[in-house]
DNA sequence: CGGAATCCAGATGGATACTG
DNA sequence: CAGTATCCATCTGGATTCCG
């Protein structure tokens, strides 16, 4: 059942004449790896959020980024937006099974992350001490 | 020993005072989230490359961008440089332990995009007929 | 071969103001 | 409350040229 392997060798090749060459997975990792996608996804895991309570959780999240994030995760079908016609208006989000799916995924990457973010931040000032003018970041 | 649900409860908490509120886990990933990373990635998770077989290996990228792609991966402790003094140079990148580490999850990745691309692309297709004119991406 | 330097177009994202 | 619209700065990445 573990076919990680066979599989992933697959993203280097073309899969179809007319598609990207890269499967499509530079599609969700892009949406994976933008600014704000994966703290939604994560604060989701934890229930459904309304719109502010969203933003509050987020900190530093500007309401034109969360539109646009919460809408590009709609539009991939890994979170469901639900609007109540009151007055004021009332909209929900929760994530799908496929972004339930997703979660855990990304959980690990966040683990992985805190897990080894001291050797990539020492990683990073040995290498800016012995390329003291590079430009990279 | 699975303590990824405390773990990422804190990715929405300020961890340190003066630092991004997102305990650098943004860092991480937008790394994985950058156009080419992990094709780089995933290219090395094979064997040690030259760079011209990096960039013959992945589709698309250029010289300018296969540079950076593997200087920062460089600077982050992933990767590893080998410069052989020959004429002319030739020079040689491998996973660290880090990387290959990272690897792992990368590739769960992979295989998730490729295991749910035909979902994700029904989902936006269906998004897109119900919200004709839609200006997200 | 393995880059570095420069230039430039387009994408991303922040601030602000306005609306049903 | 939950957005939309506009403007603008920055970042990303591609193309090209040059270099040891």
């Amino acid at each position: 059942m573990s076919q990680g392997h066979m599989e992933v060798t697959a993203l280097l090749e073309p899969c179809g004449k007319e598609e990207h060459p890269d499967c499509g997975i530079r599609d969700v990792l892009t949406r994976v790896g933008d600014k704000w996608s994966v703290l939604v996804i994560v604060e989701l895991a934890s229930g459904t959020r309304r719109f502010r309570e969203l933003q509050r959780a987020i900190d530093g999240i500007s309401q034109r980024m969360l539109t646009l994030t919460v809408r590009r995760l709609e539009r991939d079908g890994l979170v469901a937006r639900t609007v109540f016609p009151t007055v004021p208006a009332q909209v929900t989000y929760e994530l799908t099974d496929l972004g339930s799916s997703l979660t855990h995924l990304v959980k690990q990457l966040a683990d992985w992350s805190l897990a080894h973010r001291e050797d990539i931040a020492n990683s990073r000032t040995d290498y800016d001490v012995a390329n003291p003018d590079h430009t990279i970041h």
